[in-house]
DNA sequence: ATGCCGTGGAAACCACGA
């Protein structure tokens, strides 16, 4: 079974691309993030008419979040990340799909940092990490995929130095990620390469996809009955190259039935 | 090193992204 998660940049302006992509790799499962788009004008018919199913989580012009998946119920459990009733960004939903709790998220960007936009980064991180620690009692297969807006670690882009200044690459940004991660999850495409430049993001400008000026900010975190299920994750890099693309590439992992 | 590009929405510019 194969699930990805691919921030579209606009699901509407993205349809012939994202459509393409699912036609071409056909993933089970899919988290969406950015749609910049209200739910009633979510493209539900062309994802239908692709063979998915859908729940999304939009909002005007920014943020949303959806959850696709190929013949297989979704129940959906939650959206909007729990603990802060004046956040009205659409940046969780959370189903269960064939067994296994996915959680998609677009943790916030977070620039200009320091700044109130970093302020609302932390805090919704501090959300994410209290909501990840109550999923992790769950003794079922767990998933958080998303848009996690942070670059671990220097591995994780062409050239770290060129983001220090940047909310992505704040110490407070990595510590809260490396604190997530201390719970007990894992990231599944260190996990499997972990001396490997990999990226899922390169800029639209300075050519920087062409130059390979990438970072790694879309993860995949498994709880540990996840993990053992674990078989292959990637980056389907192409996607990257094709007209009107995403400045996101899509990225997956294989896992076992059980 | 820089929104240099791209999207969406409102109004021919602005907010936002990373």
């Amino acid at each position: 079974m194969r699930i990805a998660t691919y921030n579209v940049n606009g699901v509407n302006g993205r349809l012939p691309v994202l459509l393409r992509w699912l036609k071409e790799t056909s993933p089970d499962v899919v988290c969406l993030q950015e749609l910049k788009s209200p739910n009633e004008k979510f493209p539900i018919q062309a994802i239908r008419d692709a063979g998915y199913n859908a729940i999304y989580h939009g909002q005007k012009s920014w943020n949303g979040v959806a959850i696709l998946a190929r013949g297989l119920e979704i129940k959906e459990i939650r959206r909007g990340m729990p603990g802060n009733d004046e956040d009205t960004h659409s940046r969780y939903i959370e189903a269960m799909v064939n067994g296994i709790l996915i959680g998609c998220l677009y943790l916030p960007n977070g620039n200009p940092a320091p700044g109130p936009k970093f302020d609302y980064k932390l805090e919704w991180f501090e959300r994410l990490i209290k909501h990840a620690a109550e999923l992790k009692k769950l003794r079922r297969p767990v998933l958080l995929t998303g848009d996690f807006n942070v670059i671990p670690t220097d591995l994780d882009a062409k050239k770290p130095e060129n983001w220090v200044r940047d909310a992505l690459f704040f110490p407070e940004s990595k510590e809260a990620y490396q604190r997530l991660l201390s719970q007990g999850w894992t990231d599944a495409l260190r996990k499997l390469y972990p001396d490997q430049k990999i990226f899922t993001f390169w800029d639209y400008f300075r050519n920087a996809f062409a130059r390979d000026s990438g970072i790694r900010i879309d993860h995949f975190l498994l709880n540990k009955n996840l993990e053992k299920r674990l078989i292959d994750a990637g980056v389907d890099r192409e996607v990257r190259g094709w007209e009107k693309t995403s400045d996101h590439a899509p990225v997956w992992i294989e896992i076992s039935d059980k």
